[in-house]
DNA sequence: GATGAATGAGACTTCATTCAT
DNA sequence: AATGAATGAAGTCTCATTCAT
């Protein structure tokens, strides 16, 4: 994962962009995508310059953090997607999402655009995390995990939804844990409700 | 409700605020809140000065936007709060806070920034609309159609994240029917899971 | 001085134009000639609209200001041009322009627009300032209180130059006071250098 | 003086600034503070936002304008301050404050801010001022040259004054050396009044 | 005559993007 | 490759002026 995805770059210029990239989604978190290039170059230490170098655009730099983020998920959907217990493995999955680091609102524009945006840099990683939810889900239903009326779309939608959710009732715990607890029984089969609370 | 709100205008000037209000709700629905000033002012066929004269900044013609759309809301919880049947009451309100029409994020907007900005406007919409919500939310519970371990907070996540959800699903309604429903599901108590397809 | 200057006007509007003349001088005098006539029709309690009907033009408004402030100017100069002292009467003149009520920069506007803007209203006030400067400088260099090789023009650069000079010192009167002295000094002949402080 | 003031600037950057400086002293005397930024990128060949890059607003270049301004007399200050007759030295400084190119009202306008506004970059020029017209000052004043009942508060009015009043006389040569003369001939010490005219 | 809502040119400022160094 | 100065379109907001009420 730490090795260069773009061939061709000296070791420098790809710790740059490695940089760029971890430090765009921090701005991007905290200030929202309306955060000026600007920002990021400085935050990075990079000139300006060395920004659109590597992204030529800045939502070309917008969509590399979507991508990096829907990366980490379809890297843990895989890892999960073995484990023994399959109804664990989905909640388990489906909570880790929430938990990725900063905003969760930034998690829910990478999901919500995974699914509209078809751009080149997209496509395939649109198919490799509907691969990695389809595993995830279809094995938890196979267990009766999870309710058999659902699919991929209204998985992606109830994490998108649950990751805003989540995001509204930042800063209190309780409430965090207490709503995400409702979609999640709601996505239980109508005998194995959580008793929970 | 069609009565002028702001006093002493003349009927022209309230009939411009009124056109302002509707457009700009239907332009930052579909173009996001960043959609200029300007815009708006074409759109409602007045000139970029008429717009500044009714809301002397862009975050007040926001906040006029999510206010109006928050009394909306709370206007449809006060004649459902008396409704004879909690439970229907309160999950008929739920997805009627789904079926505004334009874009459901817009809606998830308006009810996030209610629990943030405490701007003056808002202060009174936040009350009302709690008050509104707590009703609902303390029948149904009363009469065991809502589990009882969430409250306002939890339910306002909620409806935020569940517009998201729908938001996101847009355009399939079979995807946003079955969405909310796993919310919804999640919403009531044990033994009164939904049984529809 | 208190009856209609522009004939044809009901009573009540030549009080608007009074007002309207008054404020104007405040509000220029405090925040400068960039003021918002908007401003001052809220200050005079009277609707933008009035500002207009009476001054077709904001330049117009600014220009009725100056000459109301020369006006008076006048006044005091034909008075004190009969008075018995000649040297006393051209000093307290002198004096009297600098203590005009608000921000004395205000005067060094109006002086200095005396000599540059020949528009129409202007052209009369001019020659009447300057006749009213004559007669007092003629008088105090005659009787020997005036150094004798200065004319109008250069009294009136040194009001205007005065009037800046004292506004500098605003606020700290005796620095005001020795400004003054200093300029009044120089107007003297050589033999009659005042003695004070 | 011709080298970066501003460190860290790039050969090209530093002229384009110094160029800015120059041009907008030049619009500003002719036109005025209220002269648009715009007009003055123009004027210097740059692009608007080249001018905001180097000064962040509007304000900010008007204070650089004064500073430059201000430097200058500062400079001329210093020099004087060690010629051999100290009166002499005194008038000559005087004088050439009024000999500064543009229009003079610039130039009162700059020693109005300088007590004024205590900006940052205002703060240091201010005490290098005082420093520098306190040495002029009472060095004249030891030799006799300059009355002794003035400071340097004093001095400061009566240049701002000065200004203004050469520039109302604007055009005419013979009116501005008569004026400045009477302001000069105020400044004497009652026996050495000039004998000039 | 008075009012104040409407207008739109123009001001200041930001920011994605380009390009000379 | 990296830098950061330059660019100018576009955005927010102000204000003198007009005109329907």
């Amino acid at each position: 994962m730490e090795t260069p995805v773009v061939k061709g770059l000296r070791a420098d210029a790809w710790r740059n962009r490695a940089r760029l990239l971890a430090v765009a989604e921090d701005v991007f978190a905290s200030r929202g995508p309306s955060a000026s290039t600007e920002d990021i170059a400085v935050a990075a230490g990079v000139g300006i310059g060395t920004v659109f170098r590597h992204f030529p655009t800045k939502e070309a730099l917008l969509e590399a953090v979507f991508v990096e983020r829907l990366q980490r998920l379809i890297d843990d959907a895989r890892q999960l997607s073995s484990a023994p217990d399959a109804g664990q493995a989905f909640f388990i999955f489906f909570r880790s999402v929430l938990d990725q680091a900063h905003s969760k609102s930034a998690i829910a524009d990478a999901l919500a655009h995974a699914g509209i945006d078809l751009k080149d840099s997209m496509a395939g990683v649109k198919e490799d995390l509907n691969a990695g939810l389809n595993a995830l889900l279809v094995r938890a239903q196979r267990v009766g995990a999870v309710r058999d009326d659902i699919g991929i779309a209204e998985l992606l939608a109830l994490l998108v939804g649950a990751a805003r959710a989540v995001d509204h009732a930042a800063g209190n715990t309780d409430v965090e844990d207490r709503t995400l607890e409702v979609i999640l029984d709601g996505l239980r089969p109508h005998s194995r409700r959580s008793t929970r609370g």
